[in-house]
DNA sequence: TATGAATGAGAGTTCATTCAT
DNA sequence: AATGAATGAACTCTCATTCAT
């Protein structure tokens, strides 16, 4: 039922690893926090003593899912950031974040933050790294003098990122992804423009 | 010891009432969609069943909540928005939003959404209206000029609502709010500027 | 469908917590440490949630029903050993340990030692303190010269219990327990006579 | 990869089945009657499937097991029993009974004389025919006159059958269990002796 | 044939809701 | 009318048992 699983009980095995976490990746998306174990297995074709051979317990599992989608979504902040000239780095912000699984909204919740307390080392939010990678460009961007020097960088980050999340909570069923981006990109432009 | 003073009671009821209502939002405040009946009914210094008397059930109590709490909220935005000067009007949009309750964040809550379509009668997040408000001071701005013609009022609205929702909760605990309001208010008129 | 209780609700908990009590403790003698919440409920007439009430758990609720068991048990052992003359004392062994609740089997199984351990301070198996003050008798009737000098009074003071405890398991369902206590009071009597 | 050397498999076989009993019993030892098949079947060094081969159900490996143990008991006290002398038949007792497998304490479980009833068609703990034999070497004993006339011999024999494992149970961490034997026997002879 | 991943019934626990007092 | 003890459905997690490989 399910492709090219070349051969053996490790073959079935990781293909099941991966069905699961994609399972839980949706009901995550669909039911924020309050996921439920069996909707869990039920979704991903498999009894919950599966989940459980997987994931030592339902916190166990949704870490997983979280720290798989918040890695790759700040490697992709990374890697923006990373771009020399800050207006461009600052551009790429929003198809950064837009770009990953649709998990975004769950670093909101306070639970989430606590999940990951032991990973992060930390109880702050999970957007406390976000906003310091963007916070970091605005002021690469002040002092090159393409940002307002005025700006407050990490007011200005926090009020990137949520816009971004707000945006694609709000208008994310109605247009695409990548328009919203663009739009995104361009208010952020005139936002830390120079007067 | 049974009857007269049929008025107290009715206040007693209606201050009671009150502290319930109280409660509950601080008890949501706190931990989200999950407040516990038990804790609502010991914060409010009242039995649980005395709940029941004033709540049909626990979606009822949230939604009462929610209720009050938005229809605050949207009372405030549409005064700002009232306001003649579109610039204006924007500018006072922040403050009108961190001017409540902190419930904001839960708008974002899939749940809250649910619980709230037969008052909303629509799925869609209670921001919608907040939205719609903000964007109708957009177009106004761009009909006069004030604003960036080429701007998409939708997106901008979101963008405002969202950034105004993420700066709360990322600085909320370590700036006051009446400062992040005037920030977000600056960066809001750069964002909708004319070239 | 009890009898009286005096007045409110409280009179009614309370009647409940003994019921439980008794409930609990019919199961654990039927089924060891394996008692269920839902049969101990069944059997109390009450829903497990009321179980939940009196006890914050199973172990707790276990724990319970030991703690008084042994608690009384030890009292008469001790009133037994606080008697003057040691062959007397030794004589009132059986009736004490046999007078109690029928739960002296429990206190062989490892996991029972373990859930008092914090109550006992220890992890050994909760005869310990019953088989010492046995020996204690037996030391005090070596020194007056009533019993053999010769006895080890730990093997001796095992020996006691452990026979009692066989005694009642082999045979408390065919003779009385009374009959058994006086013909094991009569063997340690000849147990520990001088040659 | 296919077939031949049958009987080097069938010699296989039956060394797993030895170990897997010998697992089966060791975790018997220390858990009691709440064994779990993954921890037998690793410490068998095989899978849990295996244990299926060769037993139909946990029941009836355990079964299994008790049966093997006890037969073995059995026949020692069968052998000690035959003895002509029925004070050194009673004096070998304790040897035969601490001579085997710990497991002597199970045959106190409840379960585990559910576990057997089919096979001792009788509900009656696995210790009845242990008693009948010792109240049978008691009931030579006090015909012949060495023992006291007076004695219940199945009261005496519960006693002894009792006291054993008492002693093995409090005491046998501590002691050697033939210095322990050696003590319970001399207790046991002084408990039979005339007056 | 042996393996161990998968299964799912069943046990412990929580919490919204009811109702006797 | 207010109370909070009692209720039990629903959820998490375990482990004997099965079966594809």
């Amino acid at each position: 039922m399910q492709a090219e699983m070349v051969r053996g009980k490790r073959a079935d095995a990781v293909a099941n690893h991966a069905r699961i976490l994609q399972a839980a990746q949706s009901s995550l998306a669909e039911h924020g926090m309050d996921v439920e174990m069996n909707e869990v297995a039920d979704r991903a074709g498999v009894g919950v003593g599966t989940l459980y051979r997987h994931f030592a317990n339902r916190d166990e599992m949704i870490r997983a899912v979280l720290f798989e989608t918040f890695t790759g979504l700040i490697s992709r902040i990374r890697s923006a950031a990373d771009t020399k000239d800050p207006a461009e780095a600052l551009r790429q912000i929003p198809f950064a974040i837009t770009g990953g699984q649709p998990l975004f909204i769950l670093s909101r919740d306070p639970r989430s933050a606590k999940l990951l307390s032991d990973v992060t080392a930390c109880d702050e939010p999970l957007t406390g790294e976000i906003v310091d990678l963007i916070a970091g460009i605005v002021e690469r961007g002040k002092q090159s003098g393409a940002f307002d020097a005025k700006l407050d960088s990490s007011v200005a980050a926090a009020t990137i990122v949520g816009s971004i999340g707000g945006v694609v909570e709000m208008l994310g069923n109605k247009r695409s992804l990548d328009e919203l981006a663009e739009m995104l990109a361009d208010l952020h432009r005139r936002m830390v423009a120079p007067d």
